[in-house]
DNA sequence: CTTTTGATTGAATAACCAGTCAATTAAAAA
DNA sequence: TTTTTAATTGACTGGTTATTCAATCAAAAG
């Protein structure tokens, strides 16, 4: 008798779990098109048919890479929401938590696999779809509405509210950006960022 | 009788130009491993053959435009030390040069360049020797003397001074980036990135 | 130890693309 | 118009990598 339906299933989640999270670490650093499926197969300690057996494609894997990240950061900006405290204290505690995050190691790069979606040409066209489907909200459109709340409270400057986020929004994936540079580089104090909206 | 040799060389610079200003836009969108040659070709409206009368490869011309993004940058950090005024008024003149580049069109495309090549592993050797040189001046090393010198000017907020310039930078960095993402979005005051020394 | 079943492997195939080169074209001047 | 020279083209070659699949392996249970 072979083995039974569940441990099947968990050898199989495990695996995928594997794959994805070798081609998490392989994609950050090379991008999608650079990276080789041996790449992802050796990063992983399998075999690359073994790639096959669990994914289409490269493009299948980076794509739910892509949903995995955007998943993360729904959830972060949705905590942040039932923080208690006014709009600034929220978007002070959830600046902390994306820094203490980028100290640890694996939602940074999914934070990373984002700005390669958002930014290249070269994604799958179902990682385009995604990014410009409705049901898609964008990190500068969650911010919008509490930067807005926080004027009305005269506790974020009188700016353009889209403009700073923007602002807001650009330094978090610089700093992103330059820990994949120098990852020994301190990230910076949480309040650093927020005297923009001072 | 055919061409003078003047006539062929100033085809042959404008050739090699109109190359390197269609990889230019071409690498910044779908970056160096994922565009072929023939899209550079397209770009440039002349044929894939012609790219090799004037490159060996398409790294070279990669090589060749991060130089240029070096060169550009550096350029940028001089005329800011030559400026009349205090440490911190040299930080916002430079700062205001960068946004006004980004609004214009070809410095940010460099600025990109510059970040994929200090990004990606998937870039030539040559570029990563060129990147970690002691020649390099990284914009971060150069900005440290001077946010030091508005320290003891007691005009530059009293905190680790490579971190200030780091999360500057990463500023810089995230907002190019936002702006290849959404071309039409406002680039921010230079005043706001400024309050982070204060 | 044998059987069963699904995970796992890697040789084989197919598609793609960098880079080459023989042939063509275009411009200038005789 | 003809000649000369260098720019320009695009069919072709070689190497690389994605993807397939027939064969093998490994664990569980009788």
């Amino acid at each position: 008798m072979p083995r039974s339906r569940e441990q099947n299933l968990e050898i199989r989640n495990q695996r995928s779990e594997d794959i994805l999270h070798a081609a998490l670490n392989v994609f950050s650093r090379r991008g999608m098109v650079a990276t080789k499926i041996s790449d992802i197969a050796k990063e992983a300690h399998l075999s690359h048919g073994l790639v096959y057996h669990y994914f289409a494609s490269k493009e299948e894997i980076f794509t739910r890479l892509v949903r995995r990240a955007a998943d993360s950061s729904v959830q972060i900006i949705e905590q942040s929401q039932l923080q208690a405290g006014t709009p600034l204290a929220k978007i002070k505690w959830m600046t902390e938590q994306i820094f203490q995050s980028f100290s640890e190691g694996q939602y940074i790069l999914l934070f990373l696999i984002m700005i390669q979606a958002s930014t290249s040409d070269a994604v799958p066209d179902e990682v385009k779809q995604l990014l410009s489907s409705p049901e898609f909200k964008s990190p500068v459109s969650c911010l919008v509405p509490l930067i807005v709340e926080g004027q009305q409270r005269q506790e974020i400057i009188q700016q353009d509210p889209v403009q700073l986020a923007v602002a807001y929004y650009a330094f978090i994936q610089g700093l992103a950006i330059n820990k994949l540079q120098w990852p020994q580089a301190p990230v910076p104090d949480a309040e650093l960022i927020i005297k923009m909206f001072k």
